[in-house]
DNA sequence: AAACCATACAACCGCTTCCAA
DNA sequence: GTTGGAAGCGGTTGTATGGTT
């Protein structure tokens, strides 16, 4: 007996979004909040299956992403990580604000990479690449060139930020697994890198203004969402769009829900966007 | 102006992990 | 302890866009 497949693919759209499409998404999410994803497209009206829901809303729509090239500071708080971590991207992304493992996992292909390896940096080791000279006498004598057989005597490298391309690989830090600690941030977030709550659903880290809310198991009390750009494609929709919105609801004690949240939220980026 | 190529990134796919039954 | 469902992750692909010839 095989595995369902995650979602009935007979007559689902695949491909790009439209715009009507993120409307009705971002609407349903809005109103309703992240339930169980399977279910989304059912309730939104969308032929999409949950899983594509899924990534659209956390890579594309959450209101909380910023948009844009990553900064120095952020790339090299990514090759930090990397050295650290690998290509474990939803970890990088955690410790990022308002970036996704998706888009952190593209830049790192199409721009970190390149930069490292211009550097002279294997980008998959960050241990310097060998040189052709390197290279040759390697196949004289037959050797692999194994980047982590010496740990304690690995090469760390010096270079000082002295330009746009360069990037202080000497704080890449070569460390044990045990050593192994992801910084939390000085906000005290729940940062936890693999620690998981007995208690909690929750399964991955999650940093608190960037994708605290996209688990459903966190309370409305807990939910902070930073100052937030929308993508390009709700600029476009107009005012009248935002308008037609309706998610005010209480829940009768006159506390705040996650979804007055999002509304007192949706003021701010109103000011924000018009 | 057209064809071709390179790049960037959105989206998909398959696998893994986790949890509840 | 086992199984199935749901969500998440990472690798890969597809496509739009810009640059070059």
């Amino acid at each position: 007996m095989g595995r369902q497949p995650c979602c009935d693919k007979i007559g689902l759209k695949k491909g790009p979004w439209t715009t009507e499409e993120d409307k009705k998404l971002i609407n349903f999410i809005l109103n309703n909040g992240q339930c169980c994803w399977r279910a989304v497209p059912k309730l939104a009206g969308l032929l999409r299956c949950g899983k594509s829901c899924r990534l659209r809303w956390t890579n594309y729509l959450r209101p909380d992403l910023k948009r844009g090239l990553l900064s120095e500071s952020e790339e090299k708080v990514v090759i930090d990580l990397h050295s650290q971590l690998g290509n474990r991207w939803s970890k990088i992304a955690a410790n990022l604000p308002g970036r996704t493992d998706n888009e952190i996992k593209n830049h790192w292909n199409t721009h970190i990479k390149k930069k490292l390896r211009k550097m002279g940096i294997d980008p998959l080791t960050h241990k310097p690449l060998p040189s052709e000279e390197q290279l040759s006498h390697q196949s004289q004598h037959h050797q692999a060139p194994s980047a982590y057989s010496d740990l304690s005597t690995a090469v760390i490298l010096h270079c000082p930020l002295d330009g746009p391309e360069a990037f202080c690989t000497d704080e890449v830090p070569l460390m044990e697994p045990h050593e192994i600690i992801v910084p939390c941030t000085p906000s005290a977030t729940p940062c936890s890198s693999s620690s998981r709550s007995s208690s909690s659903k929750t399964k991955r880290t999650t940093w608190s203004s960037s994708s605290s809310y996209s688990n459903s198991s966190v309370k409305a009390e807990e939910i902070q969402i930073p100052s937030m750009e929308w993508p390009e494609s709700v600029y476009l929709w107009g005012t009248d769009d935002f308008m037609g919105w309706d998610f005010i609801s209480h829940d009768g004690e006159g506390k705040l829900s996650s979804t007055d949240l999002f509304n007192q939220n949706q003021e701010q980026w109103k000011c924000e966007l018009f």
